[in-house]
DNA sequence: CATGAATGAGATTTCATTCAT
DNA sequence: CATGAATGAAATCTCATTCAT
């Protein structure tokens, strides 16, 4: 399997040079991770720093080490770059959480570890947390995006509600898509102040509280 | 009553023409506002319908009906038109919520009073409600105001849960600061979903299952 | 009537300062041309001089004495200095014809005036007629602008062609619009020539033996 | 004869792959002309469909066939790519020229071939015909060709008027230069009505007129 | 010879802001 | 106070050209 499970390739691949590479010469390239991902990277620094739109397209380039027109080899233009991200970050949280719900059965146990997940997520890189949490912020994106992958990551959360209302544990009154939306405000929320916070500690040890509020919301 | 209660007033008050006007003079203005509010209000649906950064001056200006050059006379700049606005909202918002909590004593109905003027504000203008939630979410304006403005309303939630923890009806392990932004994480989430729907029914009618669910996570 | 009859407009008269003076005080502004004008007059010059797709809007800025952000104040984009200044002189050229033809009744001569005036118009700005011979040669343009505001002019040759026929000193059997077009093609290229020779004579002067073999070639 | 007698090489001869290549090899490769031509070839369309200037170089090498960097094995930059159309077909206007002029005697009947050939040349290739009538027609190129190798074309027609003054059949009064840039005129822009009109008629047909024009115009 | 990924200089155009009227 | 024409800095994106493979 592709050990880049998540990485969303918007040009056609004649563009990514190493796949017309053997792939012992791709790894030999050694740490230096490949230019499609390294101007990605570099733009989730850059605009958690300045902000998309006060973040100039050169400023990516120079923190990927590549030229300016080279962005442009992989990128449509700026706006795909932010929704690159998006997708980035989406497709490794729903694979995620599809591995996290299967591995319990319990509908509680799910949801720990699905709030876990993302809270993991976007406190292994603050800078992503920035840009998917403030950046992504637009109406232009959200209108794209909400309705397609970031429904995909809630649907695993109000599966599991809706597992637990059968189940006989949670309150059958509860709407599951209503309060798979009030889980992820909050733990969105929690991210936002952990970055404003410039909180030391790990993002995810944050979890208990939280869903120990909304578990103790939603149960009998 | 003051009848602009939440104004925030960011230039000394010389730029502003009315205060040099005779009261007659003023009210035989008749009901339009002042230029002051018109361009505030003209920006929150031009930043709601452009986006902040894809919106300009001129087009603010057009749409309160003054030249371009006038908008300078009561703002020192774009940027200080957006935070205006969060501040004019918030404002508001704060007097509202002293207001509230004063009314009644028991810490949950404080607490649903408090969702309920939220939902109520941004309900009463979407183009608000998306200013609200997607421009303000930059970095910079967080980072400008959250410390200050943003947690004095949200203070009024904070002193409700602890109340309830006091009188011994809520859960004394849970961080009132934590559940305090949790159920703010999960309005605002809601204002996002009310936003993009297009839902039509009043926004502050989804105010019960968030309300039941927080009471429900916080009570013993 | 308007002293500058062939002045084509592109912008609502809004943007067109002068227009909101009281005429004295334009003509007061002495014999600076006004904004327009200037920055038309100097693109003809700089296209002159580069070429149209080697020039920088920036020098046609600089060459007019406005600043560059003033050049899209009065023109939409670059490619519309270019089609205005065609309009320009078409609109003047047109203008001409009608008055030249109408002060002679017969053909030959009307078609000696035709050439004349046209070999004046380009011969009193040797830059206007490098971007006219030079520069509009280009299909976009040709296309856009051949089938109307061109072929009004060329009308005026292919009308005396018609009246000589009709009036039997001219040969019946040739074309009128074919004969119309093969002076014309005559007349550019001698434009041409004047302008590649570096010619001092007016170019004008080169008009008799050209009506001379034209008239001798459609006279019976 | 040579197979390619207007090919004008603007690369030293090393650089031609062919010559390095033993004639079996070139043979086999069969009908496909090799790799200097098929840019050249695909430079005229490509031009002709956008433009010199909007061309891409990319687009040519993807025309022709050959990758980005290829061009400029045979081609030193894209400028030398439009001269060398130029040349291309100008060298074989004067070959062809050569051989029309010596075949008949009779001054006028050399002027009539020279007229069709240079029509037939043209209506061959509708893209060359755009590339030569509106492409070439810039400045730059005109000034650095027209000299001497259009000059070279125009000689014949020069000579041929000469030729009728001399025998007395053509009037002594006119300017030979003048008469043969005036049909050169006459010709080029017929074959730019013929481009824009979409004209499906060959473009060799509307010869007799243009030539009738003409011969009764220098006649006595 | 051929390739095509990478380069980076450069130009159009936008728009926040100013200031003379 | 109000105006809106003028400014000019700034940034995205393009594309001719190069050169390592």
């Amino acid at each position: 399997m592709n050990n880049r499970p998540s990485l969303n390739r918007p040009l056609s691949d004649v563009n990514r040079p190493s796949l017309n590479k053997p792939l012992s010469e791709v790894l030999a390239a050694g740490p230096s991770p490949d230019k499609y991902e390294s101007i990605l990277l570099a733009a989730i620094r850059v605009f958690a720093r300045n902000g998309f739109f006060n973040a100039k397209v050169a400023d990516v380039a120079r923190e990927a080490g590549v030229a300016d027109g080279t962005v442009y080899l992989y990128f449509k233009n700026k706006e795909e770059l932010l929704t690159s991200i998006f997708n980035y970050t989406l497709d490794e949280a729903i694979a995620l959480a599809k591995v996290e719900t299967e591995a319990v059965a319990d509908p509680a146990q799910k949801l720990e570890r699905l709030a876990k997940l993302y809270l993991r997520l976007m406190g292994k890189d603050r800078n992503l947390a920035v840009v998917f949490h403030f950046e992504l912020r637009q109406p232009k994106f959200i209108e794209q995006f909400s309705a397609t992958k970031l429904n995909e990551f809630l649907d695993f959360i109000v599966a599991a509600v809706k597992e637990g209302q059968l189940g006989g544990s949670f309150r059958e009154e509860i709407s599951p898509s209503i309060a798979a939306r009030a889980l992820y405000g909050a733990l969105a929320e929690r991210v936002i102040q952990w970055i404003l916070s410039q909180d030391e500690a790990p993002l995810v040890d944050s979890c208990g509280p939280l869903i120990d509020l909304f578990l103790n919301g939603v149960r009998r």
